[in-house]
Parts: structure tokens; sequence; C-alpha cells
DNA sequence: CTAAAAATAGGTCAATTGTCCTAGAGTGAC
DNA sequence: GTCACTCTAGGACAATTGACCTATTTTTAG
């Protein structure tokens, strides 16, 4: 019991961690400071260096579950779960503008230094995606439901980079309006599809 | 001259480890070793890493600031000159599905880093933010030349976040087409004027 | 040619890194 | 109580890090 909180405190300090400072720049003195526990136990519980990423991405990858399943059962509306998700970059703005967005910052630095996780990293992405592709359909976009998923996708994540860089927040209500008004309109506009319902 | 060879040689060797490890897990002697010179030779032209960083960030400002001004020179639409630029996520595919955008990704680690140059860094994005504002404005964007500029930055970033994630070349085809088609079409599509424009 | 300056080499330093190890303390079953 | 097991603490390790230093060698200036 003791120790699964233990471990548990781990995983959450490094997370927090990971994404503060990046996976590469936090060491395990600065886990272990954090916990308050000593390098001993630390060793216990995670034999190395990269066991401690596998729980953090797992962690990540069952909290993004979690939140995902959550909007699943409060809305019926496709757009509104998507809208949900656009949100986000609104409602983590401080964060994101210290650190970016946790997913996107981490899959980078993994590709970078060719960690052998890398690849898991990425589920946390493809979660996203193929839950965006899932609501699309929902939403009857058909064959267009996985470009238009992407486009979303990387739209925030692009407005999660910009906002990192320039701490414009006039520039994250702009552009999350923009994205959730593209959703709402069927996105005619970004050459996918439905060109008859071009509106305004 | 020769000096100044040297000094070249390990900037350049820099600005790629710095592009393909990070600027944090590079090390003096991986630096060192790629130029084939001792650490103590290094020391007599950077005195510290954060030197080296220094003239790392103002040799990619002033490269792009050379890429910039050709397409200024070489085209005198706008648009054509926006499509260079987003054009540059197919023409360096191979090296973002590696390494992400060179812009972006130091960006963000620098943010991470709370590092004193990430300022500077910021301002190679900038850059580009003001370059793309001067292209919309010559192309009547009037005052949404920021926005519509701001766009298409957060749209490459985005693409190239998901290039890397996914390594989807078709998905990367897709969105420049898609980029070039919303500057093409004046981009009422996104909530920003001219919406009487708003074809198919 | 010679003296000053620029450039290069390589050793040394303390600090930090991830990892391993052993010695206890705590806990539960019987 | 005792025994086995889980958990915790902290020392020791080699390797690497950024940084400093003192010698050489090379180049340049007069």
């Amino acid at each position: 019991m003791k120790s699964s909180s233990t471990r548990q405190q781990i995983i959450d300090a490094a997370d927090e961690l990971f994404y503060a400072q990046g996976f590469g720049e936090t060491s395990f003195a600065d886990i272990a400071k954090s916990v308050s526990i000593s390098r001993g136990n630390f060793y216990y519980h995670f034999k190395t260096k990269d066991e401690i990423l596998d729980a953090v991405i797992e962690k990540r990858l069952s909290d993004r579950e979690d939140m995902l399943r959550n909007w699943d059962e409060m809305s019926g509306n496709p757009a509104e779960r998507i809208a949900c998700f656009v949100r986000i970059l609104i409602v983590n703005q401080t964060k994101i503008f210290a650190y970016g967005c946790p997913v996107g910052t981490l899959t980078m630095e993994l590709a970078k230094l060719e960690h052998a996780s890398s690849g898991n990293a990425n589920r946390i992405m493809g979660l996203f995606r193929d839950w965006l592709i899932r609501q699309f359909s929902e939403l009857g976009s058909g064959a267009d439901a996985e470009a238009r998923a992407l486009h979303v996708l990387s739209w925030s994540q692009g407005v999660a980079a910009l906002a990192q860089a320039f701490r414009d927040e006039a520039f994250v209500l702009r552009e999350v309006d923009k994205i959730l008004d593209w959703v709402g309109r069927g996105a005619p506009s970004s050459g996918l599809g439905q060109p008859g319902l071009a509106g305004i």
C-alpha cells in the first residue's frame, strides 16, 4: 500500500518535472528531492530512468483516456466534445505559455533523442487523433473524418507552439474561436469536402 | 583567417548538433569531436556553452533573413513567396520527420530550460511572423494581415509537430496544399474578413 | 629574423550524472 | 516472538559534464 503510494508519488513528480524541464534535463536527484525520498529508495521502485519515463507515459496516456472518456459520457454532441478538446488551449494556457503542450513537447524531445520510448510517446498523439476521427465520423464527415481530425490536432499543436513563443493571450483566444468556427461550419474552407456548405 | 574558419566550423557543427540532438543533450565533447579539435582550442573560441548557443542563434537568424530576402527578390508575387515558406515543410521533410522544425524545437527547448537566450530564439519565430505579415499586407489583407500571418505560421508549426510524430508523407503534402489553398483564397474560411469572397 | 599575438593541444578540476550495493527499518503471517 | 518480505536510507562507483589552466605551436607584424 505504502509502496504503491510512494511509487505513485514518484510518477506524479516525474510527470510534472518532465513536463516543466524536459526528460533529459530532469535528474534522479530532482525527482527524489521533489518526493523527499532517498535515491536508494528510488531505485527500489524504478531500476532505470527509462522505466520512470515509461511509467510517466503510461500515466499520461491513461489520464488522457480518462479525460476523453469523460467528455464522451458528458455530451452527446460530438462538436461539443471537440470543443472541449480545443479549449484545453485556454484552460491550460498558463502552463502552455511556460512549458508548451505536454504531449507535443515530449514527442519532440524523445524523437530527437531517438529514445526507445519515442514510439510510446507517439501513442498519446495517436490517441487524440483516433478520438478526433471518431468525433468527426459521428459528425458525419465520412471519408474526410481523418483529414479533419488531423487538421484540428495540428492546428492545436501549432497554436500551442506559437503560444509558447509569443505568449499572446489574445492570439490563443482568437485561434480557439477560429478552430471552433471551423468545426461548426463543417470546415469547407480547408478544401475538405462539403464545398456547398461554405458559409458566410 | 584560420581562426575565423575554425570558429565558423564550430558554429556550423553546433548548429547541426543542436538541431539533431537538442541543446541540452549536446556536449562540448560532441562538438569538438565533430570538428576534430581539442577541448582546449574550443574554449579559446567560446568561453561558455551559452556563448555557442548565442552564436548558433545568430547564425540561424541570419540564415533565415537571407532566405527570406532571396524570396523577396525572386518573386514579385507575395502569394508565391508565402508558398515558398510553406513548402519548406516538403523540402525539408526528411529532417523534419527526424528532428522537427529547427525553429520550433529550439524555441520549445529553451523556454523549458528557462534559458536566458530563450528570448533570442523567439526572435527567429518573430522574424517569420513579421515577414509573413508583410506578405499578407502586400496581398491586401489590411488589418487581417497579422492574424493571417500567425495562422500560416501556427499551421506550419502544427504540421511539423504532427509530421514528427506520425511521419506521414501524404499528410504533409495534403496540409501544404490546404495552406496554399487557404492563402490563395484570401482565407475567408477562417473567419478572417473578406467573407464575400468565400469561394467554393 | 624576431618578437608579439593568435591559435591549438591536452591536462586538471569540482560537480553532477545514472547505476549499483549493502545495511537496516517496518510490516504481516503464523 | 520469529521469520520472511517489503520498503527505505545512504554510501560508493565510474563516467560525463562545463569550465579553467598552462604549455606549446603557428601565424602575423615590424
